[in-house]
DNA sequence: TCCTGTGAAAATCTTCACAGCT
DNA sequence: AGCTGTGAAGATTTTCACAGGA
């Protein structure tokens, strides 16, 4: 769904640094795997086989091994993945050995509950300014931060160095905030109002949009429905997006 | 694999009705177009060209015949889609004719806010029921529902012909409420746990996770800045091909 | 033995470019 | 003319299957 292109390789020579150009489908499974990692660790193991892992996060396991792959060799054949140290290279990867201040905008219905998430705070981001254009909320204190006016976005964004910005507005809102995002030098924004934003090449933006999941799910009641209707349906084969896990 | 329109596939494998069996990626751009097509109706507009709704819903226009393609053809050539009609026919398609019950289990943070949130209710879905499992929330009502105890579940879901599920509890829950609704005979679930589930091969799960979102923005954050901080970095990438960004 | 890492094949998805209809 | 619908080419992603190290 990335709105653009990640082509890099410049065309110098090679010394280039550390940064592995991975596949963007490849990017978006690291996520999953460091949180069954974790979750592995937790559990006591010190190792994991691809098997197990690509268990614990829903994944086929070649699929798994050709991701890692990617990063370099870190696991031992025979043996498996050692689990601290992938963890460590995958949150390397992931940028997520330095801290990214984040900032909300709109504390409406949604970007209260956003503002409240746990899982925001518990896998490395902070969320240090909320902002809304509504005088009614300005000064409202929630989650510990005081709702500030988004006028004030620019200014915020520099002090507190915001890498990430969250619009959680209605759609007719969405596309001011991210230009003010962009004015104040953000570079990723999480969409969550149901709308397309335009924003310059550099800045990355990924959506989710609620009410598309539900109909996405609705198209499969519906074929499924179609199905079980008819004379020997065959049962299911790649419909769910999930690998039939057999534990 | 080209497959073609609703006509009689030769073979008899069976006389299969009016369900064009669509790619998933398609699947999952009808529901942008579908909101596209709604927001260009409201603008007045009564047909579209494939460039404009393309631009309206943030993809290319030859994707978007392609994927519109698969429907059937609903364009006029030489003038475009019917905006009306067109809707009609991905709604039909997303089964989105029919009115599907949802209910929602996890009042916590952030099921309080989807159980308000605006955007289910104007597209299509309606919740009708709210679980939890802590008996100081039963009782509470939330914009308009009281909160059940989910050993109410698969009563009610029978009762209220529940066909989606929506788990918003914490990670150790979500598993437990999945065999829940399962057995309760939903057979799509929206599950914004972070954790995988695993469910029968009939049954549909999408995952939302709001971390992993924000991990891979964080992900393009880390790219960027090793880039820019390598000579010559600049802003070289401009192999960008996105759409014609509109001011 | 067990398991990773990886070429190669297969499947899926995107883009191009133009035939053909209005 | 303008625009859709679509084969074919290209790009990406997934899966297979096995070489080779522990």
């Amino acid at each position: 769904m990335s709105q653009q292109r990640h082509g890099s390789t410049p065309g110098g020579t090679g010394d280039v640094p550390a940064f592995p150009d991975l596949p963007e489908a490849t990017i978006a499974r690291l996520p999953e795997y460091l949180r069954a990692l974790h979750s592995l660790g937790e559990g006591g193991a010190d190792t994991i086989s691809s098997e197990g892992l690509a268990a614990a996060a829903g994944v086929n396991s070649a699929k798994l091994r050709k991701d890692l792959s990617h990063l370099g060799s870190y696991g031992t054949r025979g043996v498996g993945y050692d689990v601290a140290l992938l963890i460590e290279q995958i949150e390397y990867v992931l940028g997520l050995d330095q801290r990214r201040a984040v900032c909300l905008v709109g504390v409406g219905n949604l970007g209260h509950a956003l503002a409240g998430y746990d899982g925001f705070a518990s896998r490395g981001f902070k969320i240090v300014a909320l902002f809304d254009a509504d005088e009614a909320k300005i000064g409202e204190r929630i989650h510990g931060l005081v709702v500030r006016h988004i006028d004030e976005l620019r200014q915020v964004a520099v002090e507190e160095c915001i890498a990430i910005g969250v619009i959680a507005t209605p759609a007719g809102a969405a596309q001011a905030v991210a230009d003010e995002l962009v004015a104040a030098g953000v570079t990723s924004i999480l969409n969550f109002a149901p709308c397309v934003l335009s924003v310059p090449a550099n800045v990355d933006v990924r959506k989710v949009d609620l009410a598309i999941e539900l109909q996405i799910l609705s198209f499969h009641e519906h074929r499924k429905a179609s199905l079980t209707a008819l004379p020997g349906g065959r049962s299911a084969a790649g419909a769910g997006n999930q690998e039939a896990v057999g534990s």
